[in-house]
DNA sequence: ATCTTAATTTCGGCA
DNA sequence: TGCCGAAGTTAAGAT
């Protein structure tokens, strides 16, 4: 990994055209060949950068631009797209190099498996006497989070999420329309749970007749380490 | 901006709780108190952040870190939620720093907002006669991106994308959904307009009746310089 | 390899 | 300030 601190300025050319001013940044050239461009503040999102793979050459500056007093002219390329990055240099004030090696990488917990799983343990949150019937019920066009039954008999499809946007709505619409085909489970309602429902998503969930629950992660959280305090 | 390379394990608790092994990273410590933790490989999200605003401070390691091995410990919080960070620094091969100062920042064009003013003041490339209503049409599941009226008088409405991808078109089924609900504007008919549509897209269009419009961006900007070259 | 879905998304615009 | 949607989204998992 090669870390530069340069005056600069940059040239975008793929997706969309951008220009970088000329300003002091971090230059970070990574050993797999991809290259970000930081500044000061922002985070954690580069001003600019490539992504691997990628090819970097050095060129030689035309008379114009030696006269605006660029010293080093880079050009980083992707190696799939037509993607180019040209970095005019105007100054070094450091070049430092070192390896790093391979990094064991990062180790999560805590998403949205773990509120699946949760609701499934506490499937009576959905209501009083509503049985699991199980996780991940596989369909033709993916599996629903949870399928349960509630008191009265009626089957239910979850569709969980950390944070309830449109998306999901239209995603257990779609879970519902092919449910409701399957005479042996039919008629099935749908229950849109998650932590934070956006007020859109609600909207459109509650013109399609689907429930909207919202989760409270910690709190289901300690009733799984203390299961009376839920229902006790 | 302070540039470390050390070996390090780090520590995340959160919205998720995550850990790194020890390892050699490269540590970023911006000016604005927000540090990024990069290897040597994948770009451009770091493998661990904290944004700001944040506080940054140093601790004294414990016994057992002491026995394995760890030098400093580095303590960041964020200011306004309760994310923390703790670093365990076990070795630093390198501690530099520069002040970059303030970053001019980036100069875009090409994007989507763009592409909608172009086709608003350009709106007769959807059909001869055709007038404007507004752009950023209000409804209760957010704004229609182009609201217009063709040379019959029917209403048609546009979603605009600079890539046209299935979700686009499910996003314009809802509000057409929504539009031909309203009297006063019903019957309503579907454009979608991007730069570059996806087959699968254009098949699902297609099959709901709604107009495929292939945008030429670079046509319309030079007609958005000089309008006698787009309809003379 | 391609597609789908989540993300400690980040970022910008507008109410 | 908060909400909403776009992003050169990126990244991870499934088909």
């Amino acid at each position: 990994m090669r870390l530069v601190i340069a005056d600069c300025s940059v040239d975008y050319a793929g997706r969309l055209t951008a220009h970088l001013p000329k300003a002091r940044r971090l230059l970070v050239l990574k050993g797999d060949g991809s290259i970000l461009i930081h500044s000061e503040t922002g985070s954690y999102k580069p001003l600019n950068w490539m992504n691997p793979p990628c090819n970097y050459s050095q060129h030689d500056p035309d008379e114009e631009q030696i006269a605006n007093g660029v010293k080093e002219l880079w050009r980083v390329s992707q190696a799939k797209t037509a993607d180019i990055l040209w970095i005019q240099i105007f100054e070094i004030h450091e070049d430092i190099q070192h390896e790093l090696g391979k990094d064991p990488g990062l180790i999560k917990d805590g998403v949205e498996a773990h509120l699946q799983e949760l609701l499934a343990e506490q499937i009576e949150l959905i209501g009083l006497e509503a049985k699991l019937i199980r996780r991940e019920y596989a369909t033709a066009i993916g599996p629903v989070d949870i399928l349960a039954k509630d008191s009265t008999g009626q089957t239910v499809a979850i569709e969980i999420k950390r944070r309830g946007e449109i998306d999901g709505v239209e995603q257990l619409t779609r879970y519902l329309e092919l449910l409701n085909r399957d005479s042996s489970l039919a008629p099935v309602r749908g229950i849109f749970a998650a932590q934070e429902i956006k007020p859109q998503a609600r909207t459109l969930a509650e013109d399609r007749g689907i429930e909207c629950l919202v989760l409270d992660y910690e709190k289901m959280r300690d009733a799984s380490f203390d299961p009376d305090s839920l229902f006790g």
